[in-house]
DNA sequence: CGGTTAGTTGAGAAAGCTCAACAGATGTGG
DNA sequence: CCACATCTGTTGAGCTTTCTCAACTAACCG
């Protein structure tokens, strides 16, 4: 196989070693690769006393390792550094549905905000680092900070698009454009964050995937083998190669030909 | 039938009576029965000057009217002070998914936060009364009150919670299940707003109740039809009387007896 | 009072699920 | 380093659920 795998692409060990000297210095965010997804542009650690401390505390999470569970108190709004994760819901009857896979970049722990407890389990599918926001602290500047206060109900207004965007899919699409859009939305966030839109691996299992998608994983399997018979991927296991973006796009507006 | 419908529990001509000659005073929020679902409990309007004219308001809808549509540029969010709509995404290709049935209290445009367009058309299900809050008046009163603030993060997060059981709902529940789980939280909602929780009106049809659960109308239909045939509810046409609600949260949990 | 829209019900088709067998990868202890 | 267990992924066969298509009834509206 010669397809370049997303371990190859981003070299988890050499950023954890970047990044682990300066583990608690706040002003490394100035050097931080998720900077303009987690904080507002223009956001100058200069004009707000006590902005230091806010952002900038990494933590460390191994694969399978919680970032928090659901029903644990909500103090910290997590931004994926490295890495990436599940959110899960879990209901009364015991049945989980992925809600999403953050990646770098990505809040989570938005869901706590209303409760005051997390309604979901954030887990990392690989070593990862994440970095911690106190709420109190965050809230208490954006009070000063009308900048980052609106930076906060935007990130907001995203994730709740986002998840009727996923209503959308899960309401109206079949299987195979099920898959294909989260092959899409995957591609095109790794995109935006400077990763080959084109190749990379799965982090999650096809038990997962399905979660996420409201299918099977026998469903989700069956589903990158017509992908690869149609030859729009190169799918062997974890790795994914897309071959035509155009046409899994068609596959979005028209199901599957033939 | 000898049901109360939700049209006489409402008395909506009495209610557009009673608001209308105040249609533009901001204190009248202070008799308003959306008030302590719109604004935090302990909001006063001597605490914030500007806050007059953020709240209160009120624009009138007919049936079948929008509030707002998808692709608007966003400035208010809405608040529905009398009646109930639905909140509809459309894709590119056209189809359509009701993401929600926002009722008296409950807020319509958060969607709008994240890009400044609206993602969402907001459509009045009957006559009805919306209060417009100016998002700019009032994240520049938020700015000056943390309650405020806090108040509209804890919205936002709630509907993102709202919105993850949703996908629970479509991703992992049957048919039957879903319609339940529908009434239920319908139920609930009226409950919570005075209304009654066993006898009630749809306001919607059995085509966009099927759009918001991802059902075809048939399905649907047949749903009502097994519901009413298990003596669990009572439904004829819109009006729903919930005869038996343990039964209701037993279909939940072990899907349908038989 | 026709015309339109909304709702119900039936029959057959199709999509996806369940159950099952098996293969490949990974990890562990001897 | 090998034998064995476990976990993950693939594929097939039959079954179940839901969808599609269709006919029909009821309610609503000028």
């Amino acid at each position: 196989m010669q397809t370049i795998t997303l371990t190859e692409i981003r070299r988890p060990e050499r950023q954890f070693a970047a990044f682990a000297p300066s583990a608690t210095d706040p002003n490394d965010c100035a050097q931080c690769s998720s900077r303009r997804f987690c904080m507002p542009d223009d956001l100058d650690f200069g004009d707000a006393p006590g902005l230091k401390g806010v952002f900038g505390n990494y933590r460390k999470v191994r694969q399978g390792e919680a970032i928090f569970h659901a029903g644990e108190p909500f103090r910290n709004l997590y931004v994926g550094k490295v890495g990436s994760y599940k959110t899960v819901a879990i209901d009364r009857e015991g049945r989980e549905q992925v809600i999403g896979f953050p990646i770098a970049g990505e809040f989570m722990g938005l869901d706590g905000i209303g409760t005051g407890f997390h309604a979901f389990d954030a887990i990392a599918l690989e070593d990862s680092t994440v970095c911690s926001v106190s709420f109190k602290a965050l809230t208490a500047t954006a009070e000063r900070n009308l900048n980052l206060s609106n930076h906060l109900h935007r990130v907001m207004s995203r994730e709740l698009v986002r998840e009727s965007a996923m209503l959308m899919m899960i309401g109206r699409m079949s299987a195979i454009q099920r898959l294909v859009a989260f092959l899409l939305d995957l591609s095109k966030r790794y995109g935006e964050r400077g990763y080959s839109m084109h190749e990379f691996n799965l982090r999650m299992t096809r038990d997962e995937i399905g979660c996420h998608l409201g299918l099977t994983l026998e469903t989700v399997s069956r589903g990158f083998s017509k992908l690869n018979a149609l030859r729009l991927i190169k799918c062997l296991g974890k790795s994914v190669s897309i071959t035509d973006m155009a046409g899994l796009e068609q596959i979005i507006v028209h199901s599957i030909p033939q």
